[in-house]
DNA sequence: TTAAGATGATTGGTTCAACCACTAAACCAA
DNA sequence: TTGGTTTAGTGGTTGAACCAATCATCTTAA
């Protein structure tokens, strides 16, 4: 199974960084469809079905008549647009989000996680032991992640951690941080785990702050914001 | 300006819930575009748009030749897509973490808030003990909260309200509890902005926390959940 | 008999041409 | 000036056709 890449992914991703570069600016019309389907040499309806993906994103709303306005996407965008951005500030914020989110989840997790949401979360750390590959590396702590969040029961903050683990899949500098720190990973898991296991929810929720506040993770944060 | 339905919106409203309750179950697929075009009673192009839309929202992934999967929205879909749920449990979910990203949020503004935030904000309470009309004081409730959060300065967190604002919008339960308790948020403001404007963030948390763990909000949650 | 290849049916992806529906501006007549 | 009409431009929808990927089936050769 290969990703396929349709022509409307690709006018999809082309309309959308010129609205996010500005190229489209905010409150402006698009050109009209017939004249912006002949540009990107496409058919217009092809273009229609990249427009309704992105009104579905809350960058544009047609209006009848009239044309393709350009949504302010700070006001009508949701989280998962970080992803498509390269603004390192904005990465930052991310991960701040992120853990005080994981915090929630982790207090979650002790009250509510079963005998096996604890096997799973232990299955996966042994596997994260022996594995040497990084990418296989970096599936499983986003799995682990994951299996976390499951585990406080909390069906909303799985719907947000959704969102976190696009954005983490689309920045590669957040690849190599993670796969850089194997070790260190390996011992917050098994941390985690025992401090879940014994439903203490205070040292619990210290440990994922203090996973996800790494020395590393703010020279990161410096090094990308002073690019 | 009016919202006019357009054919499309009808479909993917009426495919969004046909999944969400399990009529097309997840990991299934879609009846193919002809033979659905022809049940729903459009052309297959305007389905297809709608196929698109979805495709967004994480509920879909077509794949040429072989049909159109239905995907585990609790593993695919953003926080979004609670709008178009009527679970309670998740409402409650969802208004706890818009608590804590609150709070996240009222720090933020206590250490990057400007003066024309603090006037804008003022502004808004000034308005909102004046009004009288419901609808009104619910936009204007919902306009206090934006610019909380645009005075934190932190995008990210911004997005994510917008996507709280849309589940309250699509909410009519939550109207009614935000109106009747005016003068409680009318006060609430007040402190807020007087919090903010000592760069107070310890005792500013607290305010916000309250008031966003109002009892009555808890009484809104039992009742929900025993219905 | 078995495995490789050809074939056809079914599916989503794209294009074309045409028309409908709505909007705004220009125009014209009272 | 006023008010309706016309007209051009916009997005919305449709039907038909074809391209492209997949899968089940049949055929053929080893």
């Amino acid at each position: 199974m290969q990703n396929v890449l349709r022509t409307v992914d690709i006018i999809v991703d082309l309309l959308r960084r010129r609205i996010l570069e500005g190229e489209y600016p905010i409150g402006s019309r698009l050109p009209a469809e017939r004249k912006l389907a002949e540009e990107l040499e496409v058919n217009r309806l092809t273009l229609r079905s990249g427009l309704r993906h992105l009104e579905a994103e809350g960058f544009l709303r047609p209006h009848h008549g009239q044309g393709v306005v350009v949504l302010d996407y700070k006001e009508t965008g949701s989280i998962d647009l970080i992803a498509h951005t390269q603004k390192p500030e904005y990465l930052i914020e991310v991960l701040n989000l992120r853990k005080i989110l994981a915090a929630e989840a982790v207090s979650g997790a002790c009250l509510e996680a079963t005998i096996n949401d604890l096997n799973r979360l232990r299955s996966i750390h042994s596997k994260q032991e022996q594995t040497q590959n990084d990418a296989e590396f970096l599936e499983g702590d986003l799995y682990f992640m994951r299996t976390l969040v499951h585990a406080s029961k909390n069906f909303s903050l799985r719907l947000l951690f959704n969102s976190f683990e696009r954005i983490t899949r689309a920045q590669p500098e957040l690849h190599k941080q993670i796969v850089e720190h194997k070790d260190q990973a390996c011992s917050s898991y098994q941390a985690l785990i025992a401090l879940i296991r014994n439903r203490n929810e205070t040292l619990a929720k210290k440990a994922i702050l203090g996973y996800l506040t790494t020395s590393e993770q703010e020279e990161l944060a410096k090094s990308l914001s002073s690019r």
